[in-house]
DNA sequence: CAATCCGATGGTAGCGCTGTCAATAATTGT
DNA sequence: ACAATTATTGACAGCGCTACCATCGGATTG
């Protein structure tokens, strides 16, 4: 006794394959490799799907394939804004594609990462997207074993799991010190929060430039792994000032902090860029708008975020890129807070 | 011919039963409904569970149950910080749980929303949880149909398609208006960018509040529907000092237009709170460490991703809330930018 | 003590789709 | 013209799990 519809709305492939006059299999093909079809057959099938408001069956496809239509996506914060405007890259890419995307959040602790991506092995996705290349050796691991395309995103780095696209963290900032070396600042204060690995290569840029010009002093360094806010960069910059009287430049990890540093400033009256230099990182959008407009280094986020997603698909359907390794560079946007004096 | 084991490292729940000493389906019924089982059997599927290290397999679950155990969450933008906290508690929330879950991105498009409701409900997630309440008659009936719990966020209302938790835009903006008001100001400009219906009831509180003292003037509205930056608050409000010159202050529809304000009077040397109060919306973290500080309305983001995912998965379960709606209020943060002079 | 009920367990039969491979039709080379 | 090849298509047998019902011993009841 055949299958009866399970429901009178039920449109299987099958109700499908049914309206087309072909057999179910040939109707499967449709979807996974129309070309295979004869034109004829692709045009009957197309138009059944139409008529019939077919919506394929996720879990029937991933239980009979053994692969799911999933890019998986691990970062390490959901409220850093720099996650936000390479998601929405992620995103955005992904919509018009197959697939979809499985967000998982880290929190910045790598344990967390590891088990994260023990759930992603388990569910088979099509390619994954993580951040960093600070992986654990477990972690590594498990990603080597994943059979499918891995793409690491916000750095890069010599060793890719697979593919990798991002930039130097390490390169910008030196490019960064560099600027306001160029400027004439000799104390140049050093501010970080939440000091995970990439914000770790800034602080090697900068401690690398420093002493490149003879200028590094540990006492212009402050840190904390305090994750950021913008009151936490007055907070540090008033320990700063503590320390080391005399600083007339700050670099600050992110803009976030320097907002916090020009806020200070204002509340001390302290005038920047006359009495003191801030260059922040990132580019948020407020850092043009500050009074001072705030100097930063703009990375690429949207475009990280949109390429990754392109590179695993490619590489899921059988496009590889011929360097696996991608840097989308910095621009280092020189702004009021670093130039000199107009006024 | 019995099934051998696909691959040697495939652990199926087959495998589990078969070291337990039971049966497929009551090791199935471990992980559905546990108290069902005698003691010993459950403990005897646990340690072959955890030995076998068994994962199951989503797809044929998925596919066997013909439920999934996702939570669609719908929101209109991925940058808008006030969705970034929403997220986290949303996520945050979903750890521990057995759901996850799937996020989708409109863009503010409501035909956008259409088309993902449409996917959403074509993958018959366990719940849902969608932005605000002005769905689309199409999108509402999609809800209505979709048989599973659905929470709407960020504001409340009257016809709940389910659930809802948020608070109310209007009388938070009321609040703001009359806040103002109290401390003297008659001429309070409004400051609006992407009109979305959270953002057009806020202008509503602000009406309202205006006529209630007679004080609405059109002049004093500036609005448009680019999406909000903080460079934008400052456009706008210079658009409203050639329109009506002697506004003494001005309310903005969110945190970065404020700010955008403030950095603009610093450009044209308008003292704040002197010459002009500034009170903003949604108290993101720099709101209280600018200079002067601003005042802003407070609401509970991060607890309203939470509750979202808890009232809806209590509903999957079948812990359906006394009360549907859920009124997280909100909070006049009164700072120096709305203050009386105190120099 | 039979009738009834209940909790615990198991057997059967798919869920809707695709991998594999065989079968057929169309095309080509010699 | 005939074998050999290549494009299309189809049949079959599951993927790993759970819904549904059947079963079975033991407790409850009148």
């Amino acid at each position: 006794m055949g299958r009866k519809q399970t429901k009178s709305g039920k449109i299987r492939l099958t109700e499908v394959a049914k309206l087309a006059g072909v057999s179910p299999i040939t109707a499967s093909r449709f979807f996974r490799n129309p070309e295979a079809l004869s034109e004829s057959k692709r045009e009957r099938v197309d138009s059944a799907v139409k008529e019939l408001g077919y919506v394929p069956n996720l879990a029937a496809r991933a239980l009979a394939s053994h692969r799911t239509e999933v890019i998986g996506v691990v970062i390490p914060s959901l409220t850093n804004n720099v996650f936000a405007d390479v998601l929405r890259g992620i995103y955005d890419s992904s919509e018009g594609s197959r697939y979809s995307i499985q967000l998982a959040n880290t929190r910045y602790s790598i344990l967390q990462e590891e088990k994260l991506l023990r759930l992603f092995r388990a569910q088979k996705p099509a390619g994954l997207i993580v951040t960093g290349i600070n992986q654990t050796a477990e972690s590594r691991t498990i990603l080597e074993s994943m059979n499918c395309p891995v793409t690491q995103i916000m750095e890069i780095g010599d060793s890719p799991v697979d593919m990798m696209v991002g930039f130097s963290h390490y390169d910008a900032s030196f490019a960064a010190i560099s600027h306001i070396l160029e400027q004439g600042h000799r104390r140049i204060g050093f501010l970080g929060a939440r000091m995970d690995p990439r914000v770790q290569r800034r602080f090697e840029g900068y401690r690398d430039a420093m002493k490149a010009a003879s200028l590094f002093d540990p006492n212009l360094v402050v840190t904390t792994s305090v994750p950021t806010t913008v009151t936490l960069g007055g907070t540090l910059f008033a320990d700063l000032l503590t320390r080391a009287a005399e600083i007339d430049a700050v670099f600050c990890v992110n803009d976030d902090l320097a907002l916090g540093v020009l806020f200070e400033c204002q509340r001390r009256q302290i005038a920047v860029p006359r009495d003191l230099a801030i260059v922040g990182f990132n580019d948020l959008e407020f850092m043009a708008s500050a009074v001072p407009s705030l100097t930063s280094v703009r990375t690429n986020r949207y475009e990280m975020g949109r390429h990754a997603v392109t590179m695993v698909i490619d590489a899921i359907e059988g496009r590889r890129p011929r360097e696996p390794v991608l840097d989308l560079g910095f621009q280092l946007m020189v702004r009021e807070s670093s130039m000199p004096q107009t006024a």
